[in-house]
DNA sequence: GACTGGTCAGAACTC
DNA sequence: CTGACCAGTC
């Protein structure tokens, strides 16, 4: 919309850019409405934009930075924006940049955690660390506890692993550390006592190691702003604008980093409050002399408290509602105006999130018009409710609607099972989101592993890790010899494994650790080499194939048997490919610049491009994300509210925000979804619907089939038999029915009552196609067959080839289906 | 004695 | 779908 190519203007003082003649910014602000435009031409020390869902925060706060850039109020170098994800940063770079130019270069556009990285590794030789440190991710931090809490034997003090990493995670959050704690604590409780021990010891394993965890990143960077009030002086001086996005899910740490960071350069080690008295323009783009009177970088939060869902991990929505607090003098714009989604959706949203109290009043309206109404349905089943789910979309599709542009969202991951299981018979295109973590893989974490090694040397645990991967026969007994050889000679573990032969240790196990050690030390030389020579741009590549050729990790996959091995080939070979597109994107990229890339993406992140799919995600995955079509599936007492949050304060109220952020993503049409069974962890469990769905108004929901039809149907348990209309036949198989497993028979309950035993049910979630395949069956448009689940129909045509051929059918009762010929349960007559 | 590999049980909320 | 346990082998 914006021509790039907009020349700068030079030259000109832009202070007077404000008062006379066209502003440079002008175009900046065409098509905004009046809130947006004062989002983007306010100039204090502090401004929050509350941004409902929808309401154009991201185009107001890309054409704030363009505009701070065109006016020359700021260098881009003088800009730091944090948003949440990765993904968020590079929309944002690209939208700065298609708004300005090129200009947008040097600006940091970063997440939290890769804005301290990279602070870390400019300033890690000043507190104690070497820039060659490595990241922690929560699998390592959960492996490194669990050493500890064993070795402490914590777990006799009811401490389990998961709940020392919790605490810890919780407590670094709040910029506690295991000596703070302590003096809070009670330490006459034993219990007590032993978990100070072990987030002692693990702080002090991370520091050997070289390493930060997650929720170091960010308390480490607040620690060494405090203690080196110099440092911190270069970063206030530095950063003349602050923006945050998504500030309601900021720590506290997070805050206190903000805060840091917009404090006045100069004035020592005085924390002095925030002075927001100091609110004068900062129209000189060049740094000020120091020990002139400055003041802090200009602030500029973006935020909705209604869409804070991430309390579980630390968020603390005082952060924005008390923000006018924090920085008096703050100025607040409110942006109620949605642009996304028709009124009988923003209706719904509103009436749910106005069931939250202490919310700041905010109604969110939209000029397009009422649009459809909310579709409603209540299936037998979570089968059945997926049944509906993708019929629905497939009539979407036929009325016009891309794959593309449909979400399916639900609470927890193991819901999407019985979606997918549907989805794939219904030979419907889906992606599931932020499902497949790539990099938590056993086979990448051992290659990452190996990396590690050769990287920094002093994290024991990748070596650990990659010690007897390929089976070398080093066990437990071994690996504790080797580390107490490193103790005794003050070395590192790494270190100690070029001393084979002193270990005590028989001679294969000792000739295995001396072939590992030339293997670290061969790709060191390769992608470390001696000061002076600089390591090509495609070390990193050819020193993974190194590693995993010449330790022999590969040739163990290849040699393997187990028919998983050979995905695990194939997930090491695109990880090769990662690092060579890596090197082609970074010609001066180290093997700690991709270690760091890899640390940091989170699974936000990796949502690549699903067109042409369905999209299947969890709620809180949907955030920030918009759709045509949007289902919401089992909304459900004990999924959404979810059980376990029911008891701790204010978590009602976080899943109501949650159940709010997964309505709003919908542009037009809206549909939720419950099943009234849900057979989870091998049980069969009756759902009641949920609370949230009372609070929408009766007259913005279009039931196909209310939870009412589907009780009054013989009341009670009976309705696990009720059928559903239009399939017919059968006597007594309900939802689940159309399991093509082999015990199907004995999952009729007849009359009775749900099942005690699991057994029955062990396995409702297991993908059919191994179970069944109708490969071989042969279909014409014409024939008629019968589906197990919708009775008989007549086969209008055959798509596809092979293994994806496609039978588009017309059933005599339940209407079009497309299936997958493959796997659906279906007869030729 | 140390290590491997098979088998069985138990498991999960959200990043 | 991982961890713990046990029997077998080097």
């Amino acid at each position: 919309m914006t021509d790039a190519s907009t020349p700068l203007i030079v030259g000109s003082s832009s202070g007077d850019s404000a008062a006379g003649s066209p502003r440079p910014d002008a175009d900046l602000l065409e098509g905004l409405n009046p809130q947006q435009r004062e989002a983007v031409e306010y100039r204090g020390p502090a401004l929050l934009i509350v941004a409902g869902a929808g309401s154009g925060k991201t185009s107001v706060l890309t054409r704030r930075i363009a505009s701070l850039l065109r006016t020359r109020e700021a260098w881009p170098s003088q800009i730091l924006a944090i948003t949440f994800t990765n993904k968020a940063a590079a929309e944002m770079r690209e939208r700065v940049g298609a708004l300005i130019g090129d200009t947008a270069r040097g600006m940091w556009i970063s997440t939290f955690h890769s804005a301290c990285v990279r602070i870390l590794r400019r300033e890690a030789e000043n507190f104690g660390f070497k820039t060659s440190f490595t990241i922690y991710d929560s699998g390592d931090s959960r492996a490194l506890v669990k050493r500890l809490v064993k070795e402490h034997e914590a777990d006799r003090y009811g401490l389990t692993p998961a709940a020392v990493q919790g605490k810890i995670s919780k407590l670094k959050n709040e910029l506690a550390d295991a000596e703070s704690y302590a003096r809070t604590a009670n330490m006459s409780d034993p219990a007590e006592r032993v978990f100070v021990e072990v987030f002692a010891d693990y702080q002090r394993a991370l520091t050997r190691a070289n390493a930060f965890d997650f929720d170091d990143l960010i308390a480490q960077t607040v620690y060494l702003f405090r203690a080196f009030p110099k440092v911190a002086d270069v970063y206030r001086r530095r950063f003349r604008h602050v923006l945050v996005d998504e500030y309601q899910d900021t720590n506290h740490a997070q805050y206190a980093l903000i805060h840091e960071l917009t404090r006045p350069p100069g004035e020592g080690d005085e924390p002095a409050p925030y002075d927001g008295g100091g609110g004068m323009m900062i129209f000189e783009p060049a740094p000020q002399p120091a020990g002139a009177a400055e003041a802090g970088a200009s602030l500029t939060v973006v935020g909705d408290s209604d869409q804070s869902i991430y309390a579980f991990r630390g968020a603390d929505i005082r952060n924005i509602s008390e923000f006018e607090r924090d920085f008096p003098g703050a100025k607040v714009v409110l942006l109620e105006q949605n642009y996304r989604s028709t009124q009988n959706i923003l209706s719904a949203a509103n009436a749910v999130i106005s069931n939250n109290f202490d919310r700041k009043e905010k109604k969110l309206w939209t000029d397009v018009g009422a649009g459809d109404p909310i579709v409603g349905f209540t299936g037998y089943s979570q089968h059945d409710e997926a049944q509906f789910v993708a019929d629905e979309i497939e009539a979407l599709h036929r009325g016009g609607l891309a794959y593309g542009d449909v979400a399916v969202f639900y609470r927890t991951n193991s819901q999407s099972r019985a979606l997918e299981e549907i989805f794939i018979r219904s030979a419907l295109p889906y992606k599931i989101m932020g499902g497949t973590k790539f990099y938590e893989r056993a086979e990448i974490k051992d290659a990452m592993a190996y990396l590690i090694a050769v990287a920094n040397p002093t994290d024991e645990m990748a070596v650990r890790r990659i010690l007897n991967k390929p089976r070398r026969g080093i066990g437990d007994v071994t690996e504790t010899a080797i580390a107490r050889y490193a103790a005794e000679q003050g070395i590192s573990f790494r270190d100690a494994l070029a001393n084979a032969s002193a270990l005590g240790v028989g001679p294969k196990i000792q000739a295995a650790i001396t072939q590992l050690d030339a293997v670290l030390a061969e790709a060191t030389a390769l992608m470390l080499p001696p000061s002076g020579e600089i390591a090509p741009s495609t070390s990193v590549a050819d020193g993974l194939a190194l590693l995993l050729n010449k330790s022999g990790y590969m040739d163990a996959l290849r040699a393997s048997r187990d028919p998983q091995d050979e995905a695990r080939l194939e997930n090491l070979d695109e990880l090769v490919s990662v690092t060579k597109e890596f090197a082609r994107n970074n010609p001066d990229g180290t093997v700690i610049d991709f270690l760091t890339e890899v640390a940091l993406v989170s699974d936000a992140d990796d949502l690549e491009d699903a067109s042409g799919s369905v999209s299947l995600m969890t709620m809180h995955t949907a955030k920030g994300l918009e759709y045509d079509a949007v289902f919401v599936t089992g909304v459900e007492e004990d999924l959404i509210p979810h059980r376990i949050s029911a008891n701790e304060p204010g978590g009602p109220a976080e899943e109501r925000r949650l159940f709010y952020v997964g309505i709003t993503r919908a542009r037009k049409k809206l549909h939720l979804s419950l099943a009234m069974t849900r057979a989870q962890f091998g049980e069969v469990t009756v759902a009641m619907p949920s609370r949230f769905l009372q609070e929408i108004p009766a007259e913005l929901i279009d039931w196909r089939q209310s939870p009412g039809d589907v009780n009054s149907r013989g009341g009670g348990s009976r309705a696990l038999n009720a059928r559903r209309p239009g399939a017919r036949g059968g006597s007594s198989n309900w939802g689940a029915r159309s399991l093509p497993e082999g015990g199907s028979a004995s999952r009729r309950f007849g009359d009775d009552l749900v099942p005690k035993s699991s057994s029955i049910d062990r396995f409702p979630n297991r993908i059919p196609a191994k179970v069944r395949d109708n490969g071989d069956l042969e279909l014409a448009p014409g024939d008629r067959i019968r589906h197990d689940d919708f009775g008989e129909g007549r086969v209008d045509a055959v798509t596809g080839e092979g293994a994806k051929r496609i039978a588009h059918v017309r059933f005599d009762a339940a209407g079009q289906k497309k299936l997958l010929i493959k796997v659906a349960p279906i007869v030729k007559l």
